[in-house]
DNA sequence: CTCACTGCAAATGCTTTGCACTATA
DNA sequence: TATAGTGCAAAGCATTTGCAGTGAG
């Protein structure tokens, strides 16, 4: 683990720490995983990757403490991009979305975000103040498209 | 129903035909329900709705046939992130997004998409040719708001 | 008359929960 | 030591599917 990551991971227990919560093996594995990994994953993912190193860790806990992890702000959760479960993805990350094809279903990154200022406005004349927004994006790729 | 809305109905109608699908009670139902409701239903909502006119649709049909009108292009398919069920919304309904209150969810429509122009050339870049898009915001609402 | 469509019931897949045990603080 | 956290097993819930009967074209 790099002098990076392992700092990521310190960030996050001492959140948990401040927020009167347990400091257990499971969830240092997990906040490992997820910042190592360097990507959104899902529970299931998180669960598999752990069951290699740490033997003892059930899929119900790591259900359990990504919700933690949410109610901490220290994870955002990534909509099922239509089938697939939720995935889980560290705030520090750089802001991105992903882009799904209908056809094939192969996925990729978006550096890019449309959300501009204006949004922020109308929310507030709603009475809302955003939190976190979540861009799904529908496409088709080079290989499906016929054109 | 107003002649709009049956001009709604028979449209959808007629794209069913086109594809070589068949007209059944059941679709006409779901789709005239969608059209008169003028907002997205879940498949379980337009279900409920349907057993009091018609006692005979099963959520099965429900289920199978949202498939076949999103197929078909007809309908968009709405992720509530997680939680709730996905929701169906006609694809004629003029655009617009829906904001979350992450603490009591409480759901509002946003009359506004901050999607621009420049997404579509970010995504042409990648090699994607945009389909359709679902945004999802989370926030706090004026009666969750301490401030 | 044929086969797409349907209802039924059972299965699936992801996620949540009750309970008794374990381990952090 | 107290109780938050855990594993296990079972339950939930939305959605999907196999099958035999029904109805649209």
């Amino acid at each position: 683990m790099t002098v990076d990551h392992a700092a990521s991971v310190i960030a996050v227990i001492a959140r948990l720490k401040d927020k009167g919560y347990r400091i257990t093996a499971q969830r240092q594995a997990m906040i490992a995983q997820l910042v190592e990994s360097g990507q959104a994953l899902s529970a299931f993912e998180i669960w598999e990757k752990l069951k290699v190193r740490y033997k003892d860790i059930s899929l119900d806990t790591v259900y359990r403490n990504l919700h933690v992890l949410v109610d901490l702000e220290a994870l955002t959760p990534i909509n099922a991009l239509g089938k697939e479960s939720v995935r889980y993805e560290l705030v520090d990350t750089s802001h991105h979305h992903h882009i799904v094809c209908v056809k094939c279903g192969q996925t990729q990154c978006i550096e890019y975000c449309p959300v501009d200022p204006r949004l922020m406005l109308v929310l507030q004349t709603h009475g809302y103040e955003l939190v976190r927004h979540n861009l799904e994006l529908f496409g088709v790729c080079r290989q499906c498209n016929p054109s």
